[in-house]
DNA sequence: TGTTTCAACGTTAGCGCTAACGTTAAAAAC
DNA sequence: GTTTTTAACGTTAGCGCTAACGTTGAAACA
């Protein structure tokens, strides 16, 4: 028995159990005709003789790899992980496992990424947004299994995709400013073209700041993507530093309107009553600082859920394809001044 | 040609390419002899097929998985997320994937992730922590693979560990507490036995108080882990409620922290002169808030980046096993009393 | 010139499992 | 009592690839 001290394999288990390796494929997986007695007497037989099923054996010959595999540009990012937190929920439960890689907010490692992916065969495949390399579009059209674009309300998707417009969202957060009464308003990130998203918020804060003929020239970068909180702080005095008149800002994420807000309160600036600043993807802080604040949520967990559904509805057939969430705006201190 | 419209394998592509199967697999790879022209002809064809490599038949073939399996408690977490960072960028670099799992702070969870994650047949598993079910401590040391158990400083790891004391680390901060005069001092966190490592903090913390002649009982739960920023809030407000005393408070991690301290500073109770307040963890914010907050950086990323290293060498055939961190204690605003 | 070496391939065998179908005995139906 | 059904197995064939070894012709060397 297991003379060459290699791990055991089902037929080790087989034979020790005194019945066919069939029996035992049948007995380790739930919903097949196996007699209970029998089942348990393999398990147990299994179990002294530690063997772990070998589920590359398994899926090669089922051709079926149980994998979802899913790409976000960073882990570091408290609203990804709670989209990866709602996929994995729902995904496990299912049975299947995930396969996750980050992209770094740049195409080619997204390329990298992918194509690494598809060597596993996933089942299905969950992209975050809907710009690729040529070459990456093309092996996922290619692929042959479902493929989900998230975080992007994308017009010609590859195949099915649940998201927002980003640019929607930022202008809910103009017609708030404008709504405040605000006139000379910025804008915090989005310059750089690795985060496709922070560019749509852009473009849809221009855009709709132009609808209520306003200025949209108070544009400050905040580097390269993840935008932290730190460069929060430097973005707002460039802000006040080039355009001293500015009234009201919105950051590209709350991370970065955390930041900016901090070094306002340093520098003696009050906010809201002296700037307004607001944020983007309603994290945890925002309920919580001093002052609190103004956000749109996106529901970042309902996205990953949603996602998720979709593919286990695709694996049963159905042909199920966008999923549309609604970003809400939340009001809050950092963009209404107090009546002192 | 592909008549029965499968997927190309490889013998689809040595056929068009008027090689043998070897061929084409050796071209695929990197450091194999195959003439250059060669190479470049079957990548080619390889392309035009739209062949794309079954790493699970590869896998199967060669018996090497070239997954590296990590458990965390979960991904919500910037301190684990950059160690998660750490680990991926090291061995993405070796060719090497990542298969995660959360564990969401349950050891039951945790055996269950891990008992699938074995059944890949991964080239090495990361754990996070070093308490574990007695099923799943049998399993990872039936595993013959590497095991590396991160985050705790390990007094008998399954295998070898990447991590520091959590207890002494929270000493260090009881300390800084005591130099500063401080003899009222609590602690938030840590008593839910889902997070060991908050628990270990906290039983640190109560050691050092002892050593020093002080009292250990104000202690206040902040519920089930992971600590959010909001439960910092309220637990501050029962700490209060029940000590009114308190001089200093040490936090679980840097969000409850920053959670107690705004909520202090809208309650008007003056951060650091009324209370002092310290975190844990080093998140980006503490650095930015208003004060600072000081807490302890425990070389997240570093953690990551060491197991990794370890993982490397152990699968070249080196027998390193033990990588301690040193935790460092960060003074800034949220412990020192203004001079006025 | 004969021998050695080695790059550049090809051949053989098999990895550990499951799908699909076959078999058998007992239960169910008539 | 005979036929039908079905639970509970066994048998056969093969998934797509790579390790290990074999072959060959040309270059390198004595």
């Amino acid at each position: 028995m297991n003379v060459k001290n290699n791990p055991p394999t089902m037929d080790d288990v087989a034979k020790m159990a005194g019945v066919s390796r069939m029996t035992v494929s049948r007995a380790l997986k739930p919903d097949t005709s196996v007699k209970l007695i029998t089942r348990e007497r393999i398990k147990k037989v299994a179990d002294e003789l530690g063997y772990v099923l070998n589920s590359n054996a398994s899926g090669f010959a089922s051709h079926k790899s149980g994998f979802v595999a899913v790409t976000i540009p960073s882990v570091n990012n408290a609203n990804f992980a709670d989209t990866l937190t709602g996929l994995t929920d729902k995904l496990h439960a299912a049975g299947l496992q995930i396969l996750l890689g980050y992209t770094n907010y740049s195409l080619e490692k997204e390329e990298q990424v992918i194509e690494q992916f598809l060597q596993r065969r996933p089942e299905a495949i969950v992209v975050t947004g809907g710009s690729h390399t040529k070459r990456c579009e093309n092996l996922l059209k290619k692929s042959s299994i479902p493929v989900i674009e998230i975080w992007d309300q994308i017009k010609n998707p590859i195949d099915a995709c649940v998201g927002f417009s980003n640019a929607t969202a930022a202008a809910l957060m103009v017609d708030h400013f404008v709504e405040q009464g605000y006139k000379k308003i910025g804008f915090i990130g989005g310059d750089e073209n690795r985060d496709t998203r922070g560019l749509d918020r852009r473009s849809g804060f221009i855009d709709r700041l132009n609808d209520h003929g306003l200025e949209s020239h108070r544009l400050v970068s905040a580097g390269t993507p993840p935008v932290t909180v730190k460069a929060g702080g430097k973005s707002i005095q460039k802000m006040l530093d080039k355009w001293p008149e500015t009234e009201a800002v919105m950051c590209v994420s709350d991370l970065s309107a955390f930041g900016a807000i901090s070094h306002c309160i340093r520098s003696g600036i009050n906010v809201p009553d002296t700037l307004a600043i607001a944020g983007f993807g309603d994290y945890d802080i925002s309920e919580v600082s001093n002052p609190t604040i103004t956000t749109v949520n996106v529901s970042a967990n309902e996205i990953g859920v949603e996602a998720a559904n979709l593919i286990l509805n695709r694996l049963m057939g159905k042909a199920l394809t966008v999923k549309k969430i609604t970003p809400q705006l939340l009001i809050r201190e950092s963009t209404i001044p107090t009546q002192t």
